[in-house]
DNA sequence: GTCCGTGCAAAGGATTTGCATAATC
DNA sequence: GATTATGCAAATCCTTTGCACGGAC
């Protein structure tokens, strides 16, 4: 069972605390989406000293090592979040910003042969639903 | 049958140059996806004289009309075609950032329910598909 | 003539980069 | 001790905005 330094070292990475700091950030959050600009402001809540440089460095250096999926929904910004290793897709709210995740074999069996119709080799695929959950349905007519 | 002239005025924007260069480029390569710099270099090129900010204003109220759909694909910068009322999903070559555009009725249908099963108001959907296609493909291995 | 649209340059927000210092290995 | 990371600030990229002028209606 490989530890968060044999993580690091497998990905030439050095074990340092910034590096600690924002990966144990993920961890006790297991499903959440952070953008680079709130652990930059969670951390600073919790009195580190890390620069926005860092945060962005480490982010791209987890995501190129697997360690984090990335994310591009409604805004202009990256969300990240812990790579699982199991592929889902996302509902989002529109109104909230709320993430839901799922998973759907038919869609995913769909989306290959979709793909292999036109001769395309996937490598990936994102698949987001807009729309307002409900919570914010309900909010909205009361 | 309305002309641009009606389109414009319906949407209470007045009928000038640069708007109707835009929408000319657009309609001149039906299928073809432009940022706002391909657009604004592209009439450069014609000899117009057409500053960025306006590009900018125009494919925004375009998009508001319903006259363009915008999408944001692999990297940061948006992407305008002509919104002919049909929707589509997109197959995203990683490689030459081609496009190829495709409906599949099991799959929307499937988006439908997830939602639905969510108790989820969808309003839209977005399905990138990633991959290499074919040219690149054979490119690759020759 | 009024109001909206335009061009320019400056501002804005997210992300990246250069560089000297500081930490890991 | 060599090399990689960090923090800071400046730089970059795409996009938006303020403003005075020009064009549409």
């Amino acid at each position: 069972m490989p530890n968060r330094k044999d993580d690091f070292h497998k990905h030439g990475l050095k074990v340092t605390s910034p590096r600690l700091k924002i990966l144990a950030l993920f961890e006790t959050h297991p499903k959440k989406h952070f953008t680079a600009d709130e652990i930059f402001h969670e951390l600073q809540t919790q009195g580190e000293e890390i620069g926005v440089a860092t945060v962005y460095r480490v982010l791209t250096q987890f995501h190129e090592a697997g360690l984090l999926t990335r994310h591009q929904f409604e805004t202009d910004r990256y969300t990240f979040e812990l790579d699982t290793g199991e592929h889902h897709d996302h509902l989002v709210c529109v109104q909230c910003h709320r993430l839901i995740e799922f998973v759907d074999p038919l869609l995913e069996a769909r989306q290959q042969s979709i793909a292999k119709q036109h001769q395309f080799h996937m490598t990936d695929h994102r698949l987001h639903i807009f729309g307002v959950c409900q919570p914010c349905f309900q909010k909205n007519n009361s």
